[in-house]
DNA sequence: CTCTTTCTTGCATGAACAGGCAAAACATGC
DNA sequence: GCATGTTTTGCCTGTTCATGCAAGAAAGAG
């Protein structure tokens, strides 16, 4: 097998999966996994991808938290979230993304045949879309933030203000019936209020341990969520106090 | 067997497979891997395929690709050309950095320890800082360009007019002692005037190849640049001519 | 903290490589 | 027919490249 070979097969398998094991290529490719480290070396040289403790990942800023302990269980149930999530959209619809490592998967869920207007603050999206032919994107800038991955500030802001959506993609967020949809940080909430105000509807695609997370900062109500994609084994209760609120239940 | 023959079986197995292999191709046309390897050279310098260690693979693997095709040509080259580049910066200084490979590899060699504050609307360079702890990142929104890999249009502009920085560095643009600094699309041209006219100076890292080229978009005269980095084996009379006019040359 | 896994670096080995040389095949002119 | 020059090819030689192994460093996990 040609180095060249297995290089474009490493890339392959990061754009579909995000992320590859050395380990696991080594036996795949029935080489060495110093040659496989040698392989994951020069790509990330090359800044084809991003080089973490055991693999690899793509070269977006965010992508390297999907391999972390925590987001590392959760990466197929993200994925699967994001197919589910992808399902709501039409061609020709534009689309508000904000942050959020689930969001992330929402991005590179979305084909490449499908024609989308996309604003986003969060770099690890736009990477993800930059290579989509038929996305036009916008890339809203501002003052970044390495823990959310995004963009905040006034002139974020500004720039969110002279756009609208037909749907909002909210992430990275706590949610409550009572509390509604909430942030961790001032400035993103103010960004996603912005967001949230100039869209004709929000989806919210969320993990379970979402589901009762609260967090300080409020964003918009329960009831302004339009599509709530969760997983199969989300608690009922909570699904129906807000499918009462008008949201509409996805399952993915 | 005639020496056009076995071309054009090896042509034909290249846009059937992708790939060829040496040893492989010898045994079949019934040859030495010398002959081989002398058809594989040709081929190469004719353009027609693009050779690797073992065998050769097609001269373009992706259909789309601009940028990623880009980026893996002349890497060592852009590696060592960055080195130089980021010697050239000190500790709390602001940067405004726009696009291409090479400003690309400038990003991505900058040392985690370092402070600065850099503005930037391409999206590799962007995502390169993003786990940079020390580094206030600034991003430029606006219209993105997937040619270009980075935003431009008049959100960019504004965004550009609030800020300033002490270096510029200017990137995928082509260098002209007469002409100045061009660029090859006009809404990459207004970034970059723009963010020339907020900068104290103006850095240009380039491969041998630009220093000749000249674009149709003018962005500034040659007797703004402050540094010049090149390889080392630059063309010596432009570079004096660029050094009359102001340039401190830097070798890689 | 200790232990384990992963990573980098240096090194040895064999495969692949470029360039030079000579033999064979071929064409050309006398 | 014979001599000459060109092209192609295979072989040889020293060099470069890819790879696996080993040892020490570094990163996570417990």
């Amino acid at each position: 097998m040609l180095t060249e070979e297995r290089h474009q097969l490493i890339r392959d398998q990061l754009a579909a999966d995000g992320k590859v094991l050395a380990g696991e290529l080594a036996g795949r490719f029935g080489v060495s996994e110093d040659t496989v480290r040698r392989d994951l070396r020069e790509l990330a040289k090359a800044g084809q991808l991003r080089r973490v403790y055991g693999g690899a990942v793509t070269s977006a800023p965010f992508a390297a938290a999907t391999l972390s302990q925590r987001s590392r269980h959760a990466v197929e149930e993200k994925t699967r979230l994001a197919s589910a999530a992808v399902a709501l959209l039409s061609a020709g619809q534009s689309l508000f993304i904000d942050g959020g490592t689930t969001n992330e998967a929402i991005a590179r869920a979305i084909p490449r045949d499908m024609e989308l207007t996309v604003a986003t603050n969060a770099l690890g999206v736009a990477s993800a879309l930059a290579d989509l032919p038929l996305v036009e994107l916008i890339v809203l800038g501002g003052r970044y933030v390495p823990d959310l991955g995004t963009c905040v500030g006034a002139d974020t802001l500004a720039a969110v203000a002279q756009l609208g959506a037909d749907l909002f993609f909210l992430g990275s967020c706590g949610l409550d019936v009572a509390r509604g949809v909430t942030a961790f940080d001032p400035a993103e909430a103010e960004v996603k209020r912005a967001m949230a105000k100039n869209s004709a509807g929000i989806v919210i695609a969320v993990t379970n341990d979402k589901l009762i997370t609260a967090a300080p900062y409020r964003v918009t109500g329960a009831d302004a969520i339009r599509h709530l994609v969760v997983e199969k084994t989300a608690p009922v209760a909570t699904l129906a106090d807000f499918q009462s609120r008008g949201a509409q239940i996805h399952f993915a």
